[in-house]
DNA sequence: AGTCGTGCAGCAAGCGCTTTCTACACAGCG
DNA sequence: CGCTGTGTAGAAAGCGCTTGCTGCACGACT
């Protein structure tokens, strides 16, 4: 029925092995017979086996990639980047490779279950993208899950998480922490004294991060912070809405809202205008990430720029191994504020 | 090095073909050998090697979804939504499949690329989402390789993509030319009648559909087109923005521009703005998709739903075999009009 | 002219798993 | 007490490919 290399040696007149070589480019071969070779898998329209390929050279061409949330652009650009870089068809390496993105929907059991299919199948490489879960159980499983992958000759790249010590893993990591605290400096540099914070869920490290810098710049500015002014939500627009609403009915007199992302700050800006309120000259918003959607926001958003896209195809290099991975492994990636219109003086 | 099937029976006594068995789960085995195999398989930490298990049974868990643009929420929502029916680790489906999606960038040789590196695999399902490429060449190649798959074995579905006659794939397509045309006669219905349009790139399916509905609005309102009417460009806020400007300095006298997509349509809104118009007063907007930002553009654009994330999931049942495929191969699925603040009636 | 590279091609042994077919108990039956 | 049926385990033959090793020409040496 299917096309085997057997079929195109008998056709081509040589040995299964000869069409292996011709295939496989790693072994010299006459031109003639090459050429013989390259007609016979034309005429056949012969399709390498990809598993039995795999099985006999033990290595396999699939890259795979991790992501949160495939829907969010925030993933997808880096899931891009990578991909670019990864080779793919067409990208920029020689051989062809498999880059396929895993999209794990923030579950922990998923993550483990991909991070199992993948080592299944003996991937090449394997790059995590986004925070990571800070349950200490699932923090484990997936670093023993790393080690082995490592051991078994798996790249492991983490791009935009924190790093995974004793793993293997090559981190690529945000500087959520710096990010946010710049941001809030901002603010407070405007003369905002009491500031809402729409923070994502609570297990991620992201999230915690970008709080604790948040906190940090508070702090370093002797400003005691009301517990009333921090809310925890998604990663999405609705969620931004909801706690901006919250934070409304805890205290009216804020002067600034900090969102955990964009998404959310798009959010809490529609709650904001819904409740009669102006931006920024009645609330100042503040987002991050700094997604392609977020300039159009009206006004622009303030936010901090992560370099998505350089980081994704850092990663990607680094996993292909055409990139030397930075030094200890780690790397810190920082993130750029972009000031913009939706952050101003407080009223008054 | 690594563990191997025959490790776990060697541990738990027993032959490889019991392991096996235990593993897949198809075929009796007593309670009290499967519990020895169990606890083996996790003492020593066993990972089923999968490309040897797919040679040998000829089948693959693998399920591969094509998109053109990862970083496209467009793309996003629907993977997402073909990958969590696609069962997924998690997912609703008994066995663990691979759900993987891959990139093509718009480009005809990656797209071509990643079917043959499927069809490598012996992928269990291909989903190939959003526009087609008009080249002819290309169509026949893809139209050939889709077949092939078929006919070996993979479940071919189409999604957002119009069909693909006499390659045993299932299509679910949107009704892109219904949509254009019931969006562009709402604007006529409110007294337009100079409308700009900002179609995508040329070589699209999906580029040309919107845009024959568009025109077929206005020829049945007896408008006549002006060719400066109609700008070409990509499918992103920035050839908005450009677009909108060359319209504007084409034809200053435009009361409406419609966009090939939201994205498009956020851009064409900041060109408005940045040129002192408007929105709706001045010039009306409208877009395409209604992706989750477009509600928070100031004003909310009015656009058409399409149901990305029903349409991906009724696709990935599909793939599955867990839900019958339409009628004759081929479903068609409508786009809702959402009207919205950046619509209203022209000025004066 | 004899000998030794050198360049190419083939042989055959797996890679780690699945699955058919066979084998063996043991229980139930006449 | 022998026979068949049922339930469970094993032996072994591949699945389609890669690759180390062997083998054979042929030209280039001494």
């Amino acid at each position: 029925m299917t096309v085997t290399l057997a079929d195109v040696a008998a056709r081509a007149q040589v040995s299964p092995a000869t069409v292996s070589r011709v295939l496989n480019g790693n072994y010299p071969v006459a031109a003639t017979t090459r050429e013989r070779v390259l007609k016979a898998v034309d005429e056949l329209d012969y399709v390498l086996n990809g598993p039995a390929s795999a099985l006999a050279a033990a290595t396999s061409d699939l890259v795979g990639i991790l992501v949160n949330d495939i829907a969010d652009p925030f993933f997808g650009i880096m899931a891009g980047a990578i991909q670019s870089e990864i080779g793919g068809p067409g990208g920029r390496a020689g051989g062809e490779r498999l880059a396929v993105v895993c999209n794990t929907g923030g579950s922990p059991e998923r993550e483990l279950t991909y991070l199992t299919l993948l080592q299944r199948q003996r991937a090449a490489a394997v790059v995590l993208t986004g925070g990571a879960m800070e349950d200490a159980a699932h923090q484990a499983a997936v670093a023993a899950k790393l080690r082995r992958l490592s051991e078994a000759g798996t790249r492991v790249v983490l791009c935009g998480r924190p790093p995974a010590p004793e793993t293997g893993a090559v981190a690529l990591t945000f500087d959520n922490r710096g990010g946010g605290r710049e941001l809030t400096e901002h603010l407070l540099g405007l003369g905002h004294r009491r500031l809402g914070y729409i923070a994502g869920p609570r297990e991620r490290t992201t999230t915690r991060h970008r709080l604790e810098g948040h906190r940090a710049a508070l702090v370093a500015h002797g400003i005691e912070e009301d517990p009333r002014w921090t809310v925890h939500g998604r990663y999405d627009r609705q969620s931004g809405y909801e706690a901006t609403l919250e934070l409304l009915r805890r205290d009216p007199s804020l002067t600034a809202v900090v969102a955990a992302n964009d998404s959310v700050a798009l959010g809490a800006c529609a709650a904001l205008r819904d409740s009669g309120l102006r931006i920024p000259d009645d609330v100042s918003v503040a987002g991050f990430d700094d997604l392609p959607f977020s300039i159009d926001a009206v006004p622009a958003l303030t936010t901090v720029r992560l370099p998505l896209a350089e980081a994704g195809a850092r990663a990607g290099r680094v996993a292909m191994g055409r990139e030397e991975a930075p030094a200890g492994g780690i790397a810190t990636v920082r993130g750029e504020l972009m000031v913009r219109g939706s952050s101003g003086g407080p009223r008054g």
